[in-house]
DNA sequence: GACGCAAACGTTACCGCTCACGTTTCGTGC
DNA sequence: GCACGAAACGTGAGCGGTAACGTTTGCGTC
């Protein structure tokens, strides 16, 4: 019996003895109160003599905190539902890693739920069915206009918040950042030679979509050129294939500029079916920079963008909105990446 | 702008009492015990009379159990953590999308760890780190050499488990089914006179890269024909590009069998570029048929797998040993889409 | 040196649930 | 109708934290 007591402190390390320490063992190991351990922890002022005792008491124990005890005292949980688009794609799977990322940093979990971001009454089911649980916080990682309808709807017992593209106003505003990279892909192609250009915009229902639309039109008008048209498709490389197909042989087009890599490279396999040569005939560009994008035949010219913080920002925003301080999105990356799928305008 | 607006602070939906019912609420109107209401919905026996107020209690006050007090009292944590292969590829996301979808239904949560899961090391780290904290279970959802041995090293203080495709053995098992996918794909090119064949196979490491490439040669074998090599990538169009470049043209390969959908566009990049026809003089064949496979050029041929639900299936696996039960993988459809990136072997 | 006032600290009481154990109820066999 | 045992039920304690409040400590002031 009293070999134990004598063991208790050194053979903590291993699972063997069974639970972890607790702030109350801490506690007696450092010859102070609980509570003493509890304010040191949430960073509260400790005498220096006490405090540098319960650190090294916490060391010695490898003390981890109880989560469920904290979420059952604070009735905080430390649990965050996460909207997502399907996960088919690339793109939201790595916004999703990122959030992940952070999420463990951050002591955060997730519950993870996807769903048609563009379908209102699935949003409304899902926001509804989280609303009951205990949750800290709802994070959307996709900004559709069906997303910020229900979102602005709901009543929310827990902060809300869609951590993705903003608004349409294309300023210098730090979310656009990604959109801008059109300005990049548009000015290639003008130094090209490219003036007949037709584009295939991700569904107007997104405020990506949209942003990335409008900055693809005011890049051109930079340049004093019209855009000749403009097909929607729904990010899929089967609607880039249905869109490219419809684009009128008559208008001469050389330049086809798709909101994304998917579409793109739909738009590429109905364009050479049809017996035109990429990038010989027609220049084509996508967005994303997809792993495979540079394997496509031909190579496809692309923006690339960091997807992971973007999933990063999304959640570190949630959080500072969790503690009821504010924050400013952080700056997003675009580069455009030239490759194959691009080069000179046929003359003519 | 969006964002803000959806913002909205802690405004309970149902205010009343504020806070949500607990089972004292409910025993004090049912006129029982806390106790009798805790038995009742662990599905322990009530007598008739008191089952039905209980229930109707329940209803009454719509009661939603605290996750954090039951975490607490039995010390076993709702929480899992999932090793995935990073998810860029779509394969990864799709899975981890039916893991959180079933881990949802059954009231899990998900601490989701992204790593390289062939760095034997990086495995060690994420275990070790999760090892410390309350999790459930532990769930890997790639089964590698390095994280079967990772795994059997390890000192668990929870249940840990592999959900992916399991032994080498190639037997009727239902995990290797999938696997299976590569005889349709063999039948298929055989039934096109193919002969001269050559395998761009996943990284051996991987037990699905090993049981895909088995698959292969047994297949070839019952129609007594041998493969006339095989080189290793590591999933990546980029690799598949590099394996195909480096294919002896002497060899006189028609047809070029890879483990993946971006290893065989790499290759179809690859072998095109220097001069072959897919499929008129090659044909490629991919595997787990990405949402891009059919809009390539060509659209490929491939084997279409149910991510999805292999997520499912490992983590409802997971599940029942974590009640100490044990179970059998469910049944993995493998399905080969025939598409124009395969064709007639040219003749001689 | 006595005093006062924060800061630092300790004590106690919860959060909502499960577990162990003691008590009641009920159906059975004689 | 009784003893008897099992099922059903109630009671109390505790899981590991935080919150509230009371007590001590240390420092500056007079």
């Amino acid at each position: 019996m009293s070999s134990e007591s004598a063991e208790q402190g050194a053979s903590m390390a291993r699972a063997g003895d069974g639970r972890s320490p607790t702030i109350y063992d801490v506690a007696k190991v450092a010859g102070v109160s609980h509570q003493t351990v509890s304010r040191l922890l949430k960073g509260e002022g400790v005498r220096p003599k006490n405090r540098e005792r319960v650190l090294q008491a916490l060391e010695e124990l490898g003390y981890r905190p109880n989560l469920a005890a904290r979420w059952l005292a604070t009735n905080k949980s430390h649990r965050v539902a996460v909207l997502t688009q399907e996960i088919g794609q690339v793109g939201p799977g790595r916004i999703l890693q990122g959030v992940g990322a952070e999420a463990r940093q951050a002591g955060y979990l997730l519950d993870i739920i996807t769903l048609d971001v563009s379908d209102r009454s699935a949003i409304d089911e899902a926001i509804g069915q989280v609303n009951g649980e205990d949750i800290a916080g709802i994070l959307a990682l996709a900004s559709t206009d069906e997303m910020i309808a229900a979102f602005a709807h709901a009543e929310f017992r827990v902060p809300a918040f869609i951590g993705a593209e903003e608004d349409d106003a294309l300023g210098e505003h730090p979310a656009q950042r990604n959109a801008r990279g059109l300005d990049q892909v548009v000015d290639h192609l003008v130094g090209l030679g490219h003036r007949r250009f037709f584009q295939i915009a991700g569904p107007r229902t997104w405020v990506a979509a949209r942003n990335r639309e409008l900055a693809y039109e005011r890049s051109l008008s930079r340049y004093g050129i019209a855009s000749l048209g403009t097909a929607y498709g729904d990010w899929s490389a089967a609607s880039g294939y249905e869109a490219a197909r419809k684009i009128p042989s008559e208008l001469g087009i050389t330049a086809v500029v798709a909101g994304n890599d998917q579409m793109a490279l739909g738009a590429i396999l109905a364009l050479s079916s049809s017996g035109l040569d990429i990038p010989g005939d027609v220049s084509v560009t996508g967005f994303d920079d997809i792993p495979e994008a540079a394997y496509l035949c031909p190579p496809l010219t692309t923006v690339r963008l960091d997807f992971e913080e973007q999933g990063r920002d999304a959640f570190r925003r949630l959080v500072t909105q969790l503690e009821g301080r504010s924050s400013a999105p952080g700056i997003m990356t675009a580069e455009l990446v030239e490759r194959a799928s691009s080069g000179p305008a046929r003359s003519g």
